[in-house]
DNA sequence: GCGCAATGTAGCATTATTGCACAACAATGC
DNA sequence: GCATTGTTGTGCAATAATGCTACATTGCGC
């Protein structure tokens, strides 16, 4: 769970939902440093969420279990409803 | 996530997995601080991953998103395959 | 083989965040 | 008043994140 609290490695489970990536496809994603996004990675790695498939130079990742993809849609359940509970402070008056 | 990332708000949720606790029902569990668990439990709260339901003195506490229990699930998942690995690190010639 | 660019990783110092206990405070019920 | 139940303020220690630099490895041109 600690691996998956930092928002920069959602982004890189984000980003591997989708299909494998090499770590260079990513590094352009982010601003900050390249130790920095290996540093991500290698938390990910650690914990296995990702596994890894190197190639020449080249390191290609993807996601060891893919359920966690679960985790996004669960999380997007907590956000809308978290949504609309700030729409009714705001506007009480649009509760029925 | 980050509300996710602490093993005793782990606990907690997993409490709450089973039904509606109180927060003193919570207390006898965890060896810290009273102030420590009620931080702990107010950053559930604020992320709209626990909802409470005042009674008199009492707070209950209850999932306000069940998918939550999902998480659990795939946690597990990867933990497993995480068992296996390890296992295949010691003892190679066990793999077939 | 040799130099060199590209791709990643590891060590370090600095800074930001988090977790914790202790104490003080608020609210409820007797 | 007083015990019970929670929350908030504060200071300190531990942890995590970041950028910088230096280093390892691969691939390529010569």
């Amino acid at each position: 769970m600690k691996a998956l609290s930092h928002p920069a490695r959602l982004r890189i489970v984000d980003q591997l939902a989708s299909g494998e990536r090499c770590l260079c496809e990513l590094q352009p994603l982010f601003e900050q440093d390249k130790s920095t996004l290996s540093r991500h990675i290698s938390a990910l790695r650690q914990v296995g969420i990702v596994s890894e498939r190197r190639e020449g130079a080249r390191i290609y990742l993807r996601l060891a279990t893919p359920c966690i993809l679960q985790i996004f849609d669960c999380l997007n359940g907590v956000l809308q409803a978290e949504a609309k509970r700030t729409a009714q402070w705001l506007e009480p008056e649009m509760v029925e």
